[in-house]
DNA sequence: GAAAAATTGTACTGTTCGGTTAAATTGATT
DNA sequence: AATCAATTTAACCGAACAGTACAATTTTTC
């Protein structure tokens, strides 16, 4: 604690530059690309302002590593959810679920994609690697929609893309405008129950959107008894 | 064109606040809150930089009185809208179709909304008005709903608010984030065809979430004769 | 171990931007 | 027509802000 490398540094360009993209990330969701505040970047950061022009180039530049980022590592965190291994409607319910909760878990990729549609979407149009991430995003949509619709579980007739549409527009919404919504209509739907409603009543409105039957009475405790 | 009054002006206060507030509106909406620029503001109008100041204050109470007239003409417009005329189905989906393209229209209004979220509705909390023009906007849901509900058309155990909550929600999505879904999914859900097509989706969505039964085929072109 | 390349700290700069000063013009009041 | 408050203009200001100059230090190369 009392004695750190005194007037001696070492040089850990990884670190630093991880450093400073952690700090970033924070700022431009908070703030906003316009809002961000350089120095206030470099304040938080363990390095000083000159390095982040030295890796970064501009203000810019460092959005668009912050935003590249950002995505990996949101697209990333999807891989670990397995689907292929659930019958279709389960599979369904859980993509969803999931859908869900990662976005109001991610408020700063919420707040920086928000920023970006407010700017047109121009710095994402910069970044190859982006769109590359979320190909895979909706083909697994649609294996599982394919599945479903062979074993007659899912009705025909539905764009895998819409479908991918829907249950991220309203995972996202839920967390982008829960600051207007909950103080125009009640915080009640944001709050811990709140949310947890709101996930059942998405998965639901997802799966009756989906399935070739609405589905069975799910009121009640247990699961109803098919015909078995 | 070529004598305007020379050296004489007129006395309009009213014009003077509404000219200033359609540039501002314009302006916010493009650029957000901190990206607004004032001069920009008063380089558009017909007046000078000092009048904005003289009549808002500043530039949160111009960006604040924008607010509040963005949600007055939003919320104002929907009252055009007659939905007790028309049986409880026919009135949903024309609410749906309704809220759809209202939104797409009035982008300057989702873009506000956005900037707002940005700020965790901190300017909104501001305004008594806004939140009284919303209350209105929920009981028209429920009393469709309630009207829907009494004659078996749709099913129970429905919340009205979270109804309200789908339709804005999906409504409000399409449009405030066809830049980045646009560019990571392709054009084709945005172009004129395409957002006929993902209304109807929409339209079913809710639907299907409503009805005490799923709705029968909609294929085909003309309506299917029920019972007559 | 000397030279070259990469990395970092300190201090500074030019400009943009929100906001203001001070005075002039206009319309209403008497 | 003199007076006064409301409204408008043009020029200006200080702070905030993105970005830089330049030297110093560390690491790599040969």
């Amino acid at each position: 604690m009392a004695e750190q490398q005194r007037n001696k540094w070492k040089q850990d360009p990884e670190a630093v530059r991880a450093d400073i993209l952690r700090v970033a990330t924070d700022e431009f969701a908070r703030a906003g690309l316009a809002g961000a505040r350089m120095d206030e970047i470099a304040a938080r950061t363990r390095t000083s302002k000159r390095m982040i022009y030295y890796y970064f180039g501009d203000k810019e530049g460092l959005y668009r590593a912050v935003l590249e980022q950002a995505y990996r590592g949101m697209r990333l965190g999807e891989q670990e959810l397995a689907l292929d291994s659930l019958p279709p409607e389960k599979a369904l319910r859980a993509l969803v679920i999931y859908s869900f909760d990662h976005h109001w878990e991610n408020g700063d990729f919420i707040r920086l994609v928000m920023t970006e549609n407010m700017h047109e979407g121009a710095y994402m149009e910069m970044s190859d690697e982006i769109r590359a991430l979320n190909a895979s995003a909706i083909d697994r949509v649609r294996q599982l929609y394919d599945r479903g619709r062979a074993g007659g579980v899912f009705r025909d007739g539905i764009d895998p893309l819409k479908l991918h549409w829907l249950i991220s527009g309203l995972s996202f919404f839920y967390r982008s405008n829960s600051a207007t919504f909950g103080l125009l209509f009640g915080q009640e739907l944001f709050d811990e129950a709140g949310r947890e409603a709101v996930r059942q009543e998405v998965v639901e409105a997802v799966m009756r959107y989906v399935l070739a039957r609405s589905p069975g009475a799910e009121r009640g405790a247990g699961e109803a008894p098919s015909s078995h």
